[in-house]
DNA sequence: TGTACATCAGTGAACGCGCGTTCACTGATGTAC
DNA sequence: TGTACATCAGTGAACGCGCGTTCACTGATGTAC
């Protein structure tokens, strides 16, 4: 028997080639119409070229389908971040470079973005009988924490020592506005991206490092890198 | 003839009072079940005691409603936030008192920020031919800038002097993350509300007054209002 | 004051649609003899 | 090497559902004479 657009059904041990074939399709459609009501079952089955029915043999129902994509799209994250902190000159850096690249994660991705984050959390909802550090999600988060102690740790003896965890938040909260009222609001006279990083960092930047001198943002990554 | 459950229809005259019926009846449903997607024209209809039909008299389409509500919305919110602001003893504090109603409103009314803040903006459209200044949104923007304009005016003749437009849309992008995140994350083991505000205008407080004392926010406030 | 009439707010039935999901099935693939 | 058989990935048809919207209508309200 042949798939409806005429590919080669899976061999007995390929059932997860389909089962990649369909995650693909949904992001695909995700990214492609940027409308999350876009992605049906019916519609991520077209797009494979398969039958609906065919999904619910690799996943239980639609809930454990936008369940999967989730975990795939965390991975990414996390992946992207860790990418964007390599080569960084020290804490600092690091966490304005992992900074930048979220936002441009979710501005490039901005349906992807929503589903982890901007609906309600029945998607991210770990399955029965999983711990929530288990979720890919938490790795990005536990990775930005240790950013963010080191970043804490840079300051002088007399630096503000603020908590991590909490100060790991602020900043996630920080970006995530930035990202999600961009997605929100994409025709709204935004300032660039830039300008809003270093109004929210110039004077964070004084407090735990203020014995540099206060220079825009740019302009230090520059004298940095040579 | 009488309305499905029993009102009297409105007279010649009183065409807006179904109207106005119907916008209360889509934010309390938006309320309660505090889910998008059980705010149907059906729900509504019911909600108000008159068949789906009768609400086209009043609205174009569903889209045009859900823009109506948004308006109604927004005024609130701009109102909260106005609200908020009287009784501050300084620019600063106005600001403080603004970001901290903000949040409360959005958490307090969760999907009715969401259609306001989380959705695609198609709701947020103006209709043909009106300008954007005169959505009801921009008030409450151009209100906080206002104040964000005061806040910069307190600073010394040394303190730094941001742009207003872009202290605005950063002080805006700050609580909106602060906000959505919850919103969209409620299960999150988020720090106090008053911790994240705390953290986030800590570092802004020194650079813009740099003459007080750092003190936690709760104190500096209590002390205030003796 | 009484009557004929126009207005128009709301009705009731129906439309076509796309959705998630189910069911019994088919037939290519792999295996045992 | 050839054949009978079990497996199971994917099919095709159908289900019931709630949705937004349309249409011709009804009958209470207000008005003109």
């Amino acid at each position: 028997m042949m798939t409806a657009d005429g590919r080669h059904r899976a061999r007995r041990g390929e059932g997860d080639r389909l089962r990649g074939e369909i995650l693909a399709a949904a992001e695909q459609l995700l990214i492609e119409t940027a409308d999350e009501s876009a992605v049906s079952i019916r519609a991520i089955a077209d797009r494979v070229g398969v039958t609906p029915p065919s999904i619910y043999r690799h996943f239980a129902d639609k809930e454990a389908l936008l369940r999967a994509v989730c975990r795939e799209v965390f991975i990414r994250l996390d992946d992207t971040l860790e990418k964007a902190a390599t080569g960084a000159t020290n804490p600092f850096d690091e966490l304005l470079r992992k900074g930048q690249a979220y936002i441009q994660f979710g501005l490039a991705h901005p349906e992807n973005y929503r589903i982890l984050f901007m609906l309600k959390q029945t998607h991210k909802a770990p399955p029965d009988g999983v711990a929530d550090t288990d979720l890919p999600g938490s790795n990005a988060f536990l990775h930005l924490q240790d950013t963010i102690q080191r970043v804490i740790e840079l300051g002088g003896p007399d630096a503000p020592k603020p908590d991590a965890y909490t100060m790991t938040c602020s900043v996630w909260t920080a970006v995530h506005g930035i990202t999600s009222l961009r997605i929100a609001m994409p025709d709204f006279p935004w300032p660039s991206i830039d300008e809003q990083l270093e109004m929210v960092t110039a004077p964070w930047r004084q407090a735990i490092c203020p014995n540099e001198h206060r220079q825009p943002t740019a302009r230090r990554a520059r004298q940095r890198a040579k």
